[in-house]
DNA sequence: ATAAAACTCGCAAGCGCTTGCAAAAAAATG
DNA sequence: CATTTTTTTGCAAGCGCTTGCGAGTTTTAT
């Protein structure tokens, strides 16, 4: 039976709430008193039990860290970084996976506004419904959202420059001397994946290239989307020579459909692909990418909640971070 | 503003106890009463304060996670699955991530000696040090352990055989007409790890296949270790042809290595692999793998520390779980 | 009919902590 | 030294819920 703020009351010969004054850094309490409290708390290891505390004084320090598929490869980075910023501000993190069940998240968000945990960081896709947003969601509660976009809300969000990304990948195929540059992409009602496109385009035509619509294959996202996508993709009439594929399965995908079609990486076709799960490195050969900053998404993301929970707002509604180019195996200059 | 109890037995008019009563199934509420009350419930959405709820009936309803690394491959699986039980039964899980810090750890696991959380999941390796357990954890606090090993504590704990699944691997190997192989494994101090090396050689025993120091190659588990691992045991009198490998990050450097090497898989090499992330049916060739059931292992750890939280308890301290032969492409038959 | 048993329900205490307020003690002032 | 000011401390109420117990009500048995 763990001890009790009574407990160390009556050790210490003082009052309770004496103690509490002591144990929270609060006024009022005389060095020398503060002192030898201090010393009994450490001494029994006291801990003050957290229900209570969270009942008295309303605030439960803790967040929740709603995501749809946890297993999305990557955002274990996400959570380990948010871990580890909430456990170094005395926050704990409970993790809700949504299934994308719109039912589970509901019933997760209203954790949030029935004050079960003091805010919520919302990561990924579909999630940032507006209406169930809507409608789980208080005025009040605090909530930030990761990579996903709920317009016209005013949520909090920390997203990732995906046009930027995209503009980096495409620029950089074609200083490697490549002109035709084919996309393999999700779906472009996705939010983030058509701001790729935009990149994309928007790379090309600053460099004078001209856009084509065959170059441009629409996919499921998944690892068979990325493998028909190549195969699609050299439909077109002029073949073309690089892929800019905007997520990691589809990027496996693709590569394997190339070693199938017996070509050779990067000799025959350059990739950029997008993302920065392991998988990306460990494949061969190694995927040159645009890598996302997970762990400081998920730093950022766990920072502006906490500094929300505390009061003390931060500056900026959206905060945007830069992907950056990582070289590796898949592109090469071209020799003309 | 969320309704508290006693608004709703205003609004029921009835007493704030009779409406817990009715909410939490206890008897001593006639049928109708409850089914006004339930009725209100209902309507206003009402969700008890879990911080009161857990001050007067001291549960948490949440149960820790504890992991050394969160990141590490496969484990997304469990915690995916631990969560689902979880919330299935109405727990929440918060996650906890040591990065192997001793300290961090014992932290963690007061939260469970303190009843901050119901029980407590541990997931892996170093973590489960006899004198951090010890130190942090009371009688009569509720953890599971989960592919580690508390010896000489009467520790609940789920584990995949890795004996077996070394005997497996190796004996896959040896059916497809592989005497020579090799081992190639992180350290033997690790319980887990010796399993292997013993199911390994017992594997080989039972075929009468001698066994050779020499093919035994131990690492420090990293792709690098892998890398190594092969140049160290092509060092042997006789080339090894076959390989068994003991983690994923290994295989992938093995792969690498023999691919350095010039040599192909399976033709010149055999490798049979252990683990069961992702990453291992993306490299290519695909790793031929001794699986382990990962989700069944969170599934049983969730509902093993429910089962005991709820004092239902489980039938076997220790439950020991199959792993099996994946079939893929680094393996295949030896024409002699 | 009345006594006994069986229910239903409300009162009130208590879970462990925080906090406004007042009392007591210490320090500063004239 | 008395008085005011400041600091330190303790009392007690309250956070929202559970639960033992007793009062009131209904049912069953006698």
């Amino acid at each position: 039976m763990p001890l009790t703020l009574k407990d160390i009351a009556r050790i210490a010969g003082v009052a309770e709430s004496t103690v509490s004054r002591a144990i929270n850094n609060k006024p009022g309490v005389g060095e020398e008193t503060k002192q030898k409290i201090m010393k009994i708390v450490e001494e029994y290891n006291f801990q003050p039990n957290q229900m209570a505390q969270g009942l008295a004084k309303k605030e439960t320090h803790m967040i929740a860290l709603i995501i749809s598929d946890i297993s999305t490869p990557g955002y274990n980075k996400i959570i380990k970084s948010i871990e580890a910023v909430a456990d170094n501000r005395g926050y704990n993190v409970i993790i809700c996976n949504t299934d994308n069940n719109l039912d589970k998240e509901k019933a997760y968000l209203k954790m949030v506004s029935n004050n079960r945990v003091d805010g919520a960081i919302i990561i990924g896709g579909e999630l940032a419904d507006k209406n169930v947003l809507n409608l789980a969601l208080n005025k009040e509660d605090l909530i930030v959202l990761v990579n996903c976009l709920a317009e016209e809300m005013l949520i909090p969000t920390i997203l990732i420059d995906s046009f930027k990304g995209a503009f980096l990948a495409t620029s950089h195929l074609v200083e490697q001397g490549i002109e035709r540059i084919a996309i393999i992409m999700g779906s472009r009602s996705d939010y983030l994946e058509s701001e790729k496109l935009n990149g994309y385009q928007q790379a090309l035509e600053s460099l004078d290239i001209p856009y084509d619509e065959q170059y441009i294959v629409e996919t499921d996202g998944s690892r068979e989307g990325g493998y028909n996508g190549f195969f699609k993709a050299i439909e077109a009439e002029e073949l073309p020579v690089g892929f800019f594929v905007t997520g990691d399965m589809m990027a496996i995908g693709l590569i394997d459909a190339i070693k199938t079609g017996g070509y050779f990486i990067p000799d025959d076709f350059s990739i950029v692909g997008y993302g920065e799960s392991q998988i990306t490195s460990i494949i061969n050969p190694a995927l040159t990418v645009v890598a996302e900053p997970l762990e400081d998404l998920g730093l950022y993301a766990a920072d502006y909640l906490i500094k929300l929970i505390d009061e003390k707002s931060p500056d900026e509604l959206i905060k945007v971070l830069d992907p950056v180019l990582k070289l590796r195996d898949t592109t090469k200059p071209q020799v003309k």
